[in-house]
DNA sequence: CGATCATGGTTTCGACTCGAAACTAAATCG
DNA sequence: CGATTTAGTTTCGAGTCGAAACCATGATCG
């Protein structure tokens, strides 16, 4: 046994608390809405997902599950009438979901997590920090997609007349740029290689 | 809307896909036994877990759900012949959720986690300062049960002859002083009061 | 002491998750 | 053009999950 398995056993177990608390935590707020919690997961996701993110493919990437299971998902909330899909005008294959007005107005009530709310301000800086180091610590070279903000992708290129995606060439608007995409900081070359599972 | 409603949101963003993350992989791991994933964090918490803390009322808080789920997750990790009861002898209500070899031996390879286990050592040790630092944020003052080790439990007294629990009265041996208790630091009068659900 | 209440667990029900596998349709690649 | 990849759906079986009703045993208090 290496000598720092202590320390690694102990970075699993926190992993798991977090993991746990802030999993419990969104299950009450989701069942407010009488909602399960992969479907609320779905709706805040949604809310901050640029259009090259919120297909069904990107969900499933997102969330770590099979297509088969985000497709019933997807219907789930379909007869709840909080989403609906939108046909792409360019690909024939895909599917936009979008939020209905009862489906955004779900997810922004329940976003930024009332009790991350309720940390002191300071606490919250400091603990956004502390989180994104584990965040990076995780996805170092595991070949996930980093799910970041358009604007800070290695593709986007902003000049005079507004903003770019250098991967699809397609101008961006503010809006879109400041929103989570599926695409962001691919690695340089072959992306699919890494990918071990769905 | 506050001033750092961006941070908030920011954090509740990274926090989720921290949880997600570290989810999925466990979900790969665990369907590498053929369980699933609840299933697998069961056994990994039994393996962790004192006297007092492996019944099926402690997993359920643990994990966050409701007894009748633990009961059930219970019973099909029964079936498989990973888990099995025994009788406490002092109170006839509970039951103790025990490891046999073959639960043991899986919680031993999936417990540290692999992709956990490979990260460079410092890395480990950063990591854990940081994820430490987040889970202290989100248990703050929220009445819920910290699952610290025994040992560091204000109830925890060793003098000349061994470990003692201050709650229970009762002699600890070396191994329970290291392992998980589900009374760890309890609030000082009134425990009960803080819990919202199950 | 006995009634009452709290606690640990189980069971049943219905809705949903989840993975696997088979399948359709629309790109894309050679 | 055909072969392959990708997006998505459907079906199946096992299991999760919450709610509620339920049964014990233990604790409390009049």
């Amino acid at each position: 046994m290496p000598a720092n398995s202590q320390a690694t056993s102990a970075l699993h177990l926190v992993l798991e608390r977090i993991s746990s608390l802030f999993r419990t935590q969104m299950r009450d707020t989701a069942s407010e809405h009488d909602l399960k919690l992969v479907q609320l997961e779905v709706l805040v996701y949604l809310s901050v997902a640029n259009r090259y993110s919120d297909t069904a493919a990107a969900l499933g990437e997102y969330l770590g599950v099979t297509k088969g299971t985000v497709s019933q998902t997807i219907r789930a909330l379909e007869r709840r009438g909080l989403v609906c899909k939108d046909a792409d005008e360019h690909d024939g294959r895909v599917l936009h979901c979008l939020l209905t007005d009862e489906g955004a107005h779900i997810a922004e009530v329940a976003h930024p997590a009332a009790f991350l709310r309720d940390l002191p301000a300071e606490q919250q800086q400091e603990t956004l920090t502390a989180a994104l180091r584990v965040l990076r610590s995780l996805q170092a070279g595991r070949g996930f997609r980093s799910f970041g903000q358009c604007r800070t992708c290695r593709h986007f290129s902003s000049s005079g007349d507004g903003h770019r995606c250098g991967l699809t060439g397609e101008a961006l608007s503010d809006a879109d740029s400041t929103k989570i995409c599926r695409e962001h900081e691919a690695p340089r070359t072959a992306r699919k290689a890494a990918h071990s599972r769905r």
